[in-house]
DNA sequence: GCCAACGTTGGC
DNA sequence: GCCAACGTTGGC
């Protein structure tokens, strides 16, 4: 049986993981999600999901590439690891609290699609698309189809 | 660096 | 179970 292909957007600091870092090691597990709402968004992903990969907190915020789910969720191995900033205490291995899924790289924009951009076609995105929501926050967050398909016009061209 | 928005924590 | 305090996120 073959679940229907989703999509997704996922933000990371490109100070610490930006998608010329996912460019060279191909496939990254997503750990370091601290988060329920994103936490209950990867639970969801399945192996061939769309990823659009969103720089945050940068000079230039906005979509740098796209990537693809390699993985179902699974333990994120972080929490239970003393020395990683990302130990939860309160995490068991009978019940892991946080969950991951690994990353694999499919292309990097020729050019940020920039959160500028984006804003400018809110019309078409929708009000409801989260990402150009006020005090928006979710790191891990659902995208229809029809956004996907939006956003993936507005990429820039060489 | 600032600040608004949001999630989490902990006292009651 | 409420809610103030606190920490974090993320655009600017």
């Amino acid at each position: 049986m073959n679940a229907k292909r989703r999509y997704w957007l996922m933000k990371t600091e490109p100070d610490t993981f930006s998608i010329d870092d996912l460019q060279r090691v191909r496939i990254e597990p997503w750990n370091g999600v601290r988060n329920y709402q994103a936490r209950n968004h990867m639970r969801q992903m399945q192996p061939g999901d769309g990823v659009l990969f969103y720089h945050s907190s940068c000079a230039v915020p906005g979509i740098a590439g796209l990537a693809t789910v390699a993985t179902a969720a699974y333990p994120d191995p972080t929490q239970f690891d003393r020395k990683s900033d990302y130990f939860d205490p309160k995490s068991t291995r009978e019940e892991p609290r946080w969950s991951l899924v690994d990353v694999a790289f499919d292309r990097k924009f020729a050019d940020v699609l920039t959160l500028e951009e984006i804003k400018a076609h809110a019309d078409a995105l929708g009000d409801e698309f989260p990402l150009i929501k006020r005090g928006n926050r979710l790191s891990v967050l659902p995208v229809t189809a029809a956004q996907w398909k939006t956003l993936l016009k507005l990429e820039p061209r060489p």
